[in-house]
DNA sequence: CGCGACGTTGATTTGCCTCAACGATTGTGG
DNA sequence: CCACAATCGTTGAGGCAAATCAACGTCGCG
């Protein structure tokens, strides 16, 4: 149950079984079906969540009722919406399950425990949130500098595992583009063999 | 001298003087003229430098040879590309000075001792990369659900002291947009008064 | 003075959106 | 187990936001 989340940990420092066993102590199990919200749109987050199995989407709504996706995760992902929960102020995204998953929960108060009792933690979670910085800083700097084509093409490079388990006007959500204009670069794709 | 900085990490955690005087004997001190480069893409980043004074930007160049602005930094910011600084692995960003400059700077090698001295700096660096990540985000979600004159609007709201020293041209590069484009998004803004 | 950096303006083009209509597939209640 | 509704993807016509290209004005500075 805990092997997997115990190695993502100890990708980052190491860590006795002692501390493991510590640290698996103050994490709370939760399965949860599809469909389902985690964090809504007004509410405070409550947790940072390691992804056992399923997949989840984070997203934001714009004025026209439209959802910008932030992060698909799966398998061995951690998702939140980490300003919300370091900050305790309402989230202004939601964080919505796409399949039946199951999480291992920190609250901000397990995860205040864990530092205390562990320091070491500190630099675990500040090297993994590093990790999104720098993957938020390459995303910009898609969005800018490529074209819709190759920033599909980038991301079926990039996650194939994510890109055959979900909803393809999901990955346009993702993307920045209308569902009906992936529909086309694939066309263009697929057809047309020149890139 | 270090007076601004010490304030700037005392946001994040309380230290006593000692503790400061510890962390001012590992920053290294630096004058830089404008328009130098503090790192070039291909160079591994070898610093996390504090801005005293002056105005730098980061960015990238894009396969058709256009600079995507990553960040402006003013006093009391501070700049790095902090995923070449943690992996000590090649750039691909350049950080550039606009105006002449002073910094502070610290090394992997004295930030490191840092740590190791007064671990309570994993929590300062861990908060400060939260609030940079939240900033990205927001920074995402408004590229791909905003129309460029609402972030430009936007981008003159949050950040008045550095859109009157920049020239126009380079917020054009950190809007995502042509410098003709924001030409004309101004004169439509500053003539026609409607929204 | 003359040159380079910067900003403006207009004409044209294009990447992507919107709207609308239509299959295909899934799933769900009767 | 079927009927019907959602959900999802495709296709085409037309439109708009923003890019590109080209020309020109202005300023600061070596």
């Amino acid at each position: 149950m805990f092997e997997a989340i115990n190695q993502n940990v100890c990708r980052y420092a190491a860590f006795s079984s002692e501390e493991l066993a510590t640290f698996n102590q103050l994490l709370a199990h939760k399965s949860i079906a599809k469909k389902q919200f985690l964090l809504h749109e007004g509410d405070v987050c409550r947790f940072e969540a390691y992804i056992v199995k399923g997949c989840i989407k984070s997203y934001f709504i714009d004025s026209n009722g439209f959802e910008v996706i932030l992060t698909f995760g799966i398998e061995d992902w951690w998702v939140s919406d980490i300003d919300s929960f370091c900050t305790q102020q309402p989230s202004r995204m939601f964080i919505e399950t796409i399949e039946d998953s199951e999480l291992l929960l920190l609250t901000h108060q397990t995860k205040e425990q864990l530092l205390t009792k562990i320091p070491k933690f500190e630099r675990v979670f500040r090297l993994m949130v590093q990790r999104h910085l720098a993957s938020y800083q390459e995303r910009l700097f898609a969005d800018h500098a490529k074209t819709a084509q190759e920033r599909y093409e980038y991301f079926l490079a990039k996650y194939p595992y994510i890109s055959q388990r979900i909803p393809q006007h999901l990955i346009a959500a993702y993307l920045g583009i209308s569902p009906e204009f992936l529909s086309k670069i694939r066309k263009r794709m697929f057809t047309n063999r020149s890139k």
